[in-house]
DNA sequence: GACTCGGATACA
DNA sequence: GTATCCGAGTCG
């Protein structure tokens, strides 16, 4: 073991946005092997006491070796990351062109970030030292409190815990008067590992898989080593159960699974499952949980002591002691990608850990993204199919609803509003989905055209009735309704259009006898209010639900045999080139809810485009046909999957400074994107050019090939990270999912 | 990102 | 002469 000499310098990551490492020395008597990669340090930067990951030892520092400071102290004995994380962590840094402290930060639980307490639970006992057990109590003279407590701890020879010591009404004041005294001390121990591992894992037995899902289990069972699956399955068909059985098996040769769901995807119905179905401990972790939590998940999970991993994007980096599965559900979803910071896409990064592993991934959707099935179609990923559903369940009647010169009833035809009626005295359920909040998307002066925008973005405010107040969605200001038109003064405003809360409010007039329960961000802000209305809907009453795409995610509901698409239209012409990709995975999701129970369920989708050739080919040969529409049109543009996007943004207060210093990097950048072939277009202002007072300009970058791409991108952020003044703010995102 | 420094500006 | 704001530069 040796002692560090004048050769052992620590490269420290740490958490501030510079693309670079600091040198430091490391504490005279630290033995060199505690000095691993991904172990915490706090060190002295400026005037301020940091907590970094050390990322390397070197002999030497370019930085001059007499010019260094001392770490302040090591945090762990065990490095935080286990070596597939470090190595994660700095492929994901350098892909994402984003500094690595930063991305070691967000790997980390917050208290393990901010807090220099070390991660391994350790929990101090107070016990005798050996004069205290030798100690005669005449000669404490009057001191009967520490009587008292010595009698006690020589009843306990192990030592006892603060807490329990407060219980023998012994206070800490005492016991630190004998600890000066060298009669008592402190004794630090770890509490016993349990770890998952068992004989019998299961605590229920599985269900008998048909063909489909045999088939689909078999390859990623029979898989030793990495490898990625697309799981392909319609909605209802089961994918969970081959998850399941999955885990099953890679529990039996003794690994770890993590699984891995969207964010509004992780229900306490879909943790319900695994718990019931595994023996073995499951956690979850999300952003729901508190700091003391998610620390609590973590360390279990890099103990060993819990078998599954079930979380939200950021479980990607939970560190596991013998990690021998990944599954992504819902691998589609959006928030896989986190929209700001550090933009990863926790879905890719799963791919690139199991191949540092050496272990399979399972990607499941029941509408895949066009990458996705790419791969899978190019032979990359071995592509599994489910067109069945499970059980008795049939898939959905789907029927286009030309809305074209109909008399409309707060937006809905007659036809859907006596099919509506049918059901529900029938004593079923419907669900009316409208993807957008409040009561009316705008407030509008009827004698000018007035409405209000918000005063900090390029958008109307929307009008919400309870309370009632004018809301921005994008910056989340707020204002009071105004009495009377901004422009001609005219009191007669109205609400045009139609959000959630004024559907509430219309089906409710429309359908008294039955409850209307809408779910939206709205009605769910705490967090019991979302179970309550499951509950409520899965009593099976007849009832109308009302909601956004929160309904659409994860959830089950039997009793709903009619899903109504109000306002499909928005979703085809959206500005985005992944817009419609997305409104068709909607669409599915949406439509799936309906006749999981055994009767067949009917999809309406009310629209002004009967003949739109994406709903056409959508609803008559399904998304896989759709899927390879789509991808064909993306090849003549030489869009994902057949080209790799970047975007540079920036954003400033000032309207012009953006959008000027991104011409400037678009000018130095042009002749070396020409000679390796990458496009460079813009600037051009972001979708939403002002957004929270702040005006968005965006460079987009276009490359046929990844290392092109990232060849380019390399040059461009470190002449942005150059030239960026303070006033600017800026950021790279690799592999964008929206343009906005 | 947090912090310091120094020059420019404002004010008594 | 002193207080204060802002941009630039630095962090090992």
């Amino acid at each position: 073991m040796g002692k560090p000499g004048s050769h052992t310098i620590i490269q420290v990551a740490l958490p501030v946005p510079l693309r670079r490492t600091f040198d430091y020395l490391p504490k005279p008597d630290t033995p060199v092997n505690l000095l691993q990669p991904g172990t915490r340090v706090k060190v002295p930067f400026g005037k301020r006491q940091l907590i970094g990951i050390i990322h390397g030892v070197i002999p030497h520092s370019s930085y001059g070796d007499d010019n260094l400071k001392t770490i302040t102290g090591l945090l762990d004995e065990e490095a935080a990351f286990g070596d597939e994380l470090v190595t994660l962590c700095q492929w994901a840094a350098n892909y994402y062109h984003h500094p690595l402290g930063d991305v070691y930060a967000h790997a980390l639980p917050t208290l393990l970030r901010n807090k220099d307490d070390s991660w391994e639970e350790v929990s101090t006992r107070w016990r005798l030292t050996q004069k205290g057990r030798l100690i005669g109590f005449d000669q404490m003279k009057r001191a009967k409190r520490q009587i008292h407590a010595l009698e006690i701890l020589r009843e306990h020879p192990d030592g006892l815990h603060q807490p329990l010591l407060k219980g023998f009404e012994v206070e800490p004041a005492t016991l630190r008067a004998l600890q000066d005294k060298g009669l008592v001390e402190q004794h630090a121990d770890r509490p016993p590992r349990q770890h998952w591992w068992q004989e019998h894992m299961l605590a229920e037995s599985p269900l008998t898989l048909n063909e489909e899902q045999r088939h689909a289990l078999q390859p990623i069972i029979a898989n030793q080593g990495f490898r990625p699956f697309l799981l392909e399955g319609v909605t209802g068909s089961g994918k969970t159960e081959v998850y399941l059985q999955a885990i099953h098996h890679c529990l039996q040769q003794g690994k770890q699974a993590l699984v891995l769901v969207p964010e509004i995807g992780l229900t306490p119905q879909t943790l319900h499952r695994f718990q019931h179905r595994f023996a073995v401990p499951v956690v979850s972790f999300h952003s729901h949980l508190s700091d003391r939590e998610r620390l609590t998940s973590w360390r279990k999970a890099r103990n060993g002591e819990v078998a599954i991993v079930l979380g939200t994007r950021s479980a990607l980096f939970c560190p596991m002691e013998n990690l021998g599965m990944i599954i992504v559900d819902e691998e589609h979803d959006l928030s896989y990608k986190q929209q700001e910071g550090f933009r990863y896409n926790a879905r890719d990064l799963a791919i690139i850990r199991a191949r540092l592993l050496d272990i399979p991934v399972v990607l499941g959707s029941a509408t895949p993204t066009l990458e996705s099935l790419h791969n899978a179609r190019s032979g990359r990923y071995e592509h599994l199919t489910l067109n069945r559903r499970a059980g008795k369940a049939m898939p959905p009647h789907f029927r286009v609803l030309d809305i074209r010169q109909k008399a409309l009833t707060h937006g809905m035809a007659p036809e859907l509003l006596t099919d509506m009626e049918a059901r529900l005295k029938a004593g079923r359920q419907v669900l009316v989905f409208i993807n957008r909040r409040g009561y009316a998307p705008v407030l509008m002066c009827h004698d000018c055209g007035w409405f209000k925008e918000c005063p900090h973005c390029d958008h109307r405010m929307t009008c919400h009735a309870n309370p009632a107040h004018l809301h921005c969605h994008h910056c989340n200001h707020q204002l009071a309704i105004p009495r009377y038109c901004g422009n001609c003064k005219s009191t007669d405003l109205r609400p045009i259009g139609m959000g959630t809360e004024r559907l509430e409010d219309n089906l409710t007039a429309l359908f008294p006898k039955f409850p209307v329960i809408r779910i939206d961000r709205d009605t769910t802000g705490r967090k019991e209010a979302m179970s309550r209305h499951l509950e409520r809907i899965h009593s099976g009453e007849p009832c109308i639900l009302v909601g956004t795409q929160m309904l659409a995610k994860g959830h089950h509901f039997p009793k709903v045999t009619l899903v109504a698409v109000c306002d499909i239209d928005a979703g085809l012409f959206a500005a985005d080139f992944r817009a419609t990709e997305h409104t068709a995975q909607l669409l599915m999701q949406v439509a799936g809810r309906s006749g999981r129970g055994a009767d067949q369920g009917t999809v309406i989708l009310q629209t002004h485009q009967p003949a739109h050739p994406l709903l056409q080919t959508l609803l008559s040969e399904g998304y896989g046909a759709f899927a390879t529409e789509l991808t064909n049109e993306r090849r003549l543009l030489g869009m994902p999957p057949y080209g790799y996007l970047a975007l540079l943004r920036a954003e400033s207060s000032d309207p012009r400074q953006a959008a000027q210093f991104l011409n400037q990097i678009e000018h130095w950048l042009q002749p070396q994107a020409q000679a390796l072939n990458v496009e460079v277009w813009g600037p051009a202002p972001a979708l939403m050019p002002k957004k929270a007072r702040r005006y968005r300009f965006q460079l987009m970058l276009r490359a046929e090939q990844r290392p092109a791409l990232q060849q380019l991108l390399k040059q461009a952020v470190k002449k942005v990270e150059q030239d960026a003044g303070h006033r600017l703010k800026w950021s790279v995102d690799v592999d964008p999912v929206t343009l906005d």
